[in-house]
RNA sequence: CGGGGCGUAGCACAGCCUGGUAGUGCGCUCGGUUUGGGACCGAGAGGUCGGAGGUUCGAAUCCUCUCGCCCCGACCA
C-alpha cells in the first residue's frame, strides 16, 4: 500500500476519552475509531490487525479438527426460552421484536444455536466427537463499557463448541482446546496465564481463564514463579508459614488499652503485640437465604478479608461492612476493641444471631490477642478452638504478593492485574438436556451430547498485544498480527533518485512475499518516521542519502536500533528477520 | 443503578464565576522558504457553543429538563 492513498488517520495529542494506553495507541495509530459506548469501527489498519488475529485462531482451531461455521447473529426467543437463559439473563441482553412482534434477540453467545443444530443433525455416536467454531460479532449490553476495546457492546469472538459421546470425550476436546490457546496467545505475542477460575452461570463442571498480564486489566491474578499455579485472587490461597504459639494462660486474661483502635496500636510498644498473633474481627452483614444476619469474620491481624472469598464461604448473595451504631448494639464495643470470645453470648442480648467465620490462618492458634468487645479493653491467652465458638472455618483471606505457592515447595507468588483473553468451560449437558440434544450411545441408550464451549475476544487480544508492547513513542506489533511487515520511508519525495529506489525497493520487496507500506508521502521525514513509530511496523526501511552509496537503513521498531545494509541485500535481510519469530 | 467529571472548529483546549453575539494551538487550503525525528513566514476556510425550554433588551455564559461521553463503584456469558 502507498501511504499517500491509504487511510491511517494518526492523530498527534492523546484523545481526551482516551484513559489506557491501548485505547490512546488504537486511537492515534488510526486503528479505531468510536461510533458510541462500547462500539468501534476498525480503520484500515485496524481491519488488517484483526484478519491477522482471526486467521491464527482459525489455523489453530483448524489444527484440532474445528470446522468453521458462521451463524446468525439475529436469534429468535423461543430458542433462549428453552434453554431458560431468556429469562435467567437480565439487561447484559440486547432484546427487540420483529415486525410481527416476536421477540429476538442479538445474541451474546452461541450455545442455544449451536446446540439446535446439533439435536437437529447429530443422532448417533458414531457422529462425534464434532468441534465446531464460529468467528463471529458478540451483542451485549454491557453496564459499563470502557477503556477502549477492552470492554465493548459489540465485539468480535471466536467461540468453539465440543460435542461428545462421554466425559473421557469432553477432557480430551477440552484439552486440545486448551492446547490451541496456548498456540494462538503465543504466536499473537502474548504473555499470558491460565488460572482456575468458576464457571459461574455457564454452567458446567471445570473451566480454565487465559488471562494476559496489563496494569489495565481488571482481574488480579497470584500466579507461581516456579510452576503453573496462578489463581484469580478471589480463589487464590498461599502456604503460611508454621506459627508455634507459647502456651497461654488456662484461660483468656482482660488487660486495659486505652485509646488502643487498630491491629498497629496494639503491635507498638507498651504492647508490642504483633501482628500475627492478633486476631483481626470484622462485622458484617451477610445475606443468606434472603437474610440479613450479621456475622464475625476473624482473620489473623496481618491478613486482609477478601470479600468475594467471604461471600462464597457464607453462600451470601450481598455483604456489607456492618455500621458503627450496629456493632455497638451487637457487640457492645465500638470497632477496634471486639472480639470473637462471648461474642455470641454478647449479641443475644441484642436478639441477633451472629455467625462466627473463622480463617482458616487462624486454626490451631493459641496464645493470641484480640478485642474485649469492652472499649479501651484487650483479652489475651486466646485459645481460638477453646475460646470461640466458631461456625465456620474458611480461606478468608486475601493472598500477597511474595508468599509461598500453595501447590510447589520452593515458588513464590506474584500479584498482578490481568485481562481475561479467552476462557474454555466443560459445559457438561447444561444445554444438551434442556434443548433436547441426544445421541443413540453404542449399546442403543440415548443419552444426552457432553458438551464444551471455548470463547476467545479478538479485541481482547488486540489489546493486550497492545498493553504488552508498546513504548512512548507508539505500538511495537509483534511480528505476527502486524498490519504490515514493513514500511518503506523515502525521506524526500521530491528527490528523484530517492523515489525511483523506494518504488523498486516496494516491489522487490511484495515479490519477497511481505505486507508492505510505502510512506510516499510529501511530508518531512520527521513526521513520517514518528507515523510508523507510532503505527508500529516492526522494520522500517529509510531511503535518504546514503542511496548514493547503494545503501539504505534498516531501521528495528523493537529494538530501537538501526543497521546500515546493501540496498541489494536488504530484501533478504528483511525477509529473514520478518519470518523470525517475535 | 450509585458517585464524580466533561460536552465550544477535524483534534486538544480557553472563554462561563462577574450575560453584550466566540478565541488559542495543532490539523486543513493557497503562496513562498525549507527538507533525517511531528519546520517557518504570509494569506485563508471552518463553529446552530450537545439538544429543548425558560429568565433577560440581549445567553456559550444564569435557571429547568433532556441526550451523549469518560472515570470510580456495583455488575460482568
Amino acid at each position: 500500500m502507498r501511504w499517500s492513498q491509504y487511510f491511517i488517520p494518526t492523530l498527534r495529542e492523546d484523545p481526551a476519552d482516551a484513559e489506557v494506553v491501548s485505547h490512546k495507541l488504537l486511537l492515534r495509530a488510526g486503528i479505531i475509531r468510536q461510533l458510541s459506548a462500547g462500539i468501534y469501527s476498525y480503520l484500515p489498519i485496524g481491519q488488517r490487525i484483526a484478519l491477522k488475529v482471526m486467521q491464527i485462531v482459525r489455523e489453530e482451531m483448524n489444527r484440532i479438527g474445528g470446522q468453521e461455521f458462521y451463524l446468525p447473529a439475529l436469534h429468535p426467543a423461543e430458542l433462549w426460552q428453552e434453554s431458560g437463559r431468556w429469562s435467567a439473563i437480565g439487561d447484559d441482553m440486547f432484546r427487540l421484536k420483529d415486525r410481527k412482534g416476536a421477540d429476538m434477540c442479538l445474541g451474546m453467545t452461541h450455545e442455544e444455536v449451536i446446540t439446535s443444530i446439533a439435536r437437529n443433525e447429530i443422532r448417533s455416536y458414531k457422529q462425534l466427537p464434532q468441534v465446531w467454531y464460529q468467528i463471529q460479532i458478540k451483542f451485549r449490553d454491557e453496564p459499563r463499557p470502557k477503556s477502549g476495546l477492552m470492554r465493548l457492546r459489540t465485539f468480535i469472538m471466536k467461540d468453539a463448541y465440543s460435542f461428545d459421546v462421554d466425559w473421557e470425550g469432553l477432557d480430551r476436546s477440552f484439552k486440545d482446546q486448551r492446547e490451541a490457546y496456548k498456540r494462538i496467545f503465543t504466536r499473537c505475542g502474548i504473555e499470558f496465564s491460565i488460572v482456575e477460575a468458576s464457571s459461574g452461570s455457564m454452567g458446567g463442571s471445570e473451566s480454565n481463564e487465559f488471562v494476559a498480564k496489563t496494569d489495565a486489566g481488571e482481574d488480579l491474578i497470584a500466579s507461581c514463579s516456579n510452576c503453573e499455579y496462578a489463581a484469580n485472587l478471589e480463589k487464590a490461597s498461599s502456604r503460611l508459614s508454621k506459627i508455634e504459639d507459647d502456651a497461654g494462660p488456662d484461660a483468656p486474661e482482660e488487660f486495659s488499652t486505652p485509646a488502643v483502635r487498630t491491629i498497629e496500636d496494639l503491635a507498638r510498644t507498651p504492647y508490642l503485640v504483633a501482628a500475627n498473633r492478633q486476631i483481626k474481627s470484622l462485622v458484617y452483614f451477610a445475606t443468606i437465604d434472603g437474610e440479613p444476619r450479621p456475622v464475625l469474620a476473624l482473620l489473623r491481624g496481618d491478613h486482609q478479608l477478601h470479600d468475594v472469598k467471604f461471600g462464597d464461604a457464607l453462600g451470601s448473595t450481598a455483604t456489607r461492612p456492618a455500621q458503627p451504631e450496629e456493632i455497638r448494639e451487637l457487640l457492645g464495643a465500638s470497632a477496634g476493641s471486639l472480639g470473637g470470645v462471648g461474642a455470641k453470648a454478647t449479641s443475644r442480648k441484642s436478639n441477633q444471631q451472629l455467625l462466627i467465620i473463622a480463617d482458616l490462618g487462624l486454626k490451631g492458634r493459641r496464645n493470641m490477642t484480640t478485642g474485649a468487645n469492652k472499649d479501651d479493653h484487650h483479652i489475651r491467652g486466646v485459645d481460638i478452638e477453646r475460646d470461640i465458638e466458631v461456625d465456620q472455618w474458611a480461606d478468608l483471606r486475601t493472598v500477597s504478593s511474595g508468599e509461598p505457592c500453595p501447590r510447589c515447595d520452593t515458588g513464590t507468588l506474584e500479584v498482578f492485574r490481568a485481562m481475561e483473553i479467552g476462557h474454555i468451560f466443560k459445559l457438561g449437558t447444561k444445554y444438551s438436556e434442556s434443548m433436547g440434544a441426544n445421541v443413540l450411545t453404542a449399546d442403543g441408550k440415548q443419552v444426552p451430547i457432553i458438551m464444551g464451549c471455548y470463547g476467545i475476544g479478538v479485541e481482547r487480544i488486540i489489546t493486550a498485544a497492545i498493553e504488552q508492547n508498546n513504548d512512548s513513542d507508539g505500538i511495537i506489533w509483534p511480528k505476527s498480527i502486524t498490519p504490515f511487515d514493513v514500511v518503506v520511508t523515502i525521506t524526500n519525495i521530491k528527490n528523484e533518485e530517492l523515489r525511483n529506489a523506494g518504488e523498486q525497493l516496494y516491489k522487490d520487496l511484495q515479490h519477497a512475499g511481505l505486507e508492505v507500506l510505502l510512506d510516499d508521502r510529501d511530508e518531512r521525514a520527521g513526521v513520517k518516521f514518528k507515523d510508523a513509530d507510532l503505527v508500529g511496523i516492526p522494520y522500517r526501511i529509510t531511503i535518504g542519502k546514503k542511496i548514493a552509496d547503494e545503501m539504505v537503513e534498516l531501521f528495528d521498531r523493537r529494538a530501537k536500533q538501526s543497521e546500515d545494509v546493501k540496498l541489494d541485500d536488504v530484501v533478504a535481510r528483511v525477509q529473514e528477520l520478518a519470518l523470525s519469530a517475535q
